[in-house]
DNA sequence: GCCGCCCTCCCCCGTGCGGGGGAGCGGGCC
DNA sequence: GGCCCGCTCCCCCGCACGGGGGAGGGCGGC
């Protein structure tokens, strides 16, 4: 019951954007990280996870040899492989090295969750539907359904927006009517909980994980 | 020769983005800012901008209304309509209002710039417009044509990209091979530029104008 | 030649920010 | 009743950050 994820991304802030999105899942459980293609193969064999969230672009050894190496072993783990762009030309190689489907990072939180779950009940996710994926997207009015809010209490969210939004402690101070004391504690609590080391991390993970969309 | 352009929005941080990339074009000019609808006639009236490019939601006077009562006057401007989303329902009514053209907030610069050159020539900008330029949007690899770049300097861009990716000035220092003190420069005249006040709002004017993309 | 821009580096200074504590109060749960 | 947790507010402290100056070298345009 429950299944276990492997992120592997060498950016730490999208190690913790992502973890934080998963773990707030009941269902689903971060059970490991790894920063480099050739630290997966090692982290699989202790961890045994069922999914590996998988960047394609890392140094030294890339999302693709490693998951074409993963796929080699015994009783492999389901792999989705991450990027930036669909039309990378890694995509067609990570099909081809076995992967179970691939996302875009900018997909919404949900439809990150909602994949996981997918390759985890042996479903396969094809290129067709992460365009799907990203159209749905633009359907959606306002009603973006970001969901570590689970991992953020509300107020911490409010100020998370605002810190977003490019104001001060001071200014969400007097937009939330408390006292700069208040917001420091909220904004201390959003930065520990995102992993992140100041409000500029911040409001970086606040864009690359969808909890709030440009424009 | 040249197009002036009205930019209106409540936002003051999405007014210097856009101001910023509009003014890097040696053919377009911002002449002025408004950020409510109830100034924009005062506004047109004393500028008289070829094209207002117009937030839908505003405080007071939204952006249709504003619209409606434009086009109502003698010798109008052009009208683009920003919105959030593709279908946002007031796109429907801007369009009935005598709106040229509209755009979406996450759209490029380049082609926000196009648009603007578009309706100035009397084009018009339909909705089947907005979603081709979304998905040509995607359809681009890594090629981000961002255009600001007129405006800073290569050595600016390399910093703000690396203050975007939430490192400190002293990271930064280091994977320049420069000094701290070289970088508080740089720093400091991207905030000035970007008319940001410290760099988390410009990281948010880098991800809200496209100059970095999210994921 | 000179001027202007870019890049580099330096000083001082104030303060907003983040980390470390602690504390009171309400509500929900057991 | 006790416990946990979210929200509120307070202290102290160190430091990175941002604003204000200035300065020198390289390079291209006028």
């Amino acid at each position: 019951m429950g299944i276990d994820v492997l992120v592997v991304d060498d950016e730490r802030l999208i190690r913790a954007g992502l973890r934080a999105i998963i773990d707030a899942e009941p269902d689903l459980r971060v059970v490991g990280e790894a920063s480099d293609g050739a630290e997966v193969p090692g982290q699989v064999a202790r961890l045994r996870p069922d999914v590996v969230l998988m960047d394609v672009r890392m140094p030294r050894l890339d999302g693709i040899q490693a998951t074409r190496s993963l796929l080699a072993g015994a009783a492999p783990p389901k792999v989705v492989v991450v990027t930036t762009f669909e039309n990378d030309e890694y995509v067609y190689d990570a099909l081809r090295a076995g992967a179970s489907g691939f996302l875009l990072k900018r997909t919404r939180p949900e439809e990150i969750l909602q994949a996981i779950r997918m390759v985890a009940h042996g479903d396969t996710l094809l290129f067709p539907a992460a365009i799907r994926a990203l159209a749905a997207e633009h359907a959606r009015p306002a009603g973006n359904g970001a969901d570590w809010h689970r991992r953020l209490t509300e107020r911490e969210a409010d100020v998370l927006r605002l810190v977003a939004k490019g104001r001060s402690n001071a200014e969400i101070a007097r937009e939330l009517f408390v006292s700069p004391q208040t917001v420091k504690t909220h904004v201390g609590n959003v930065l520990a909980k995102l992993q992140a080391r100041d409000r500029t991390q911040a409001v970086i993970l606040a864009y690359e994980t969808g909890f709030i969309a440009p424009g």
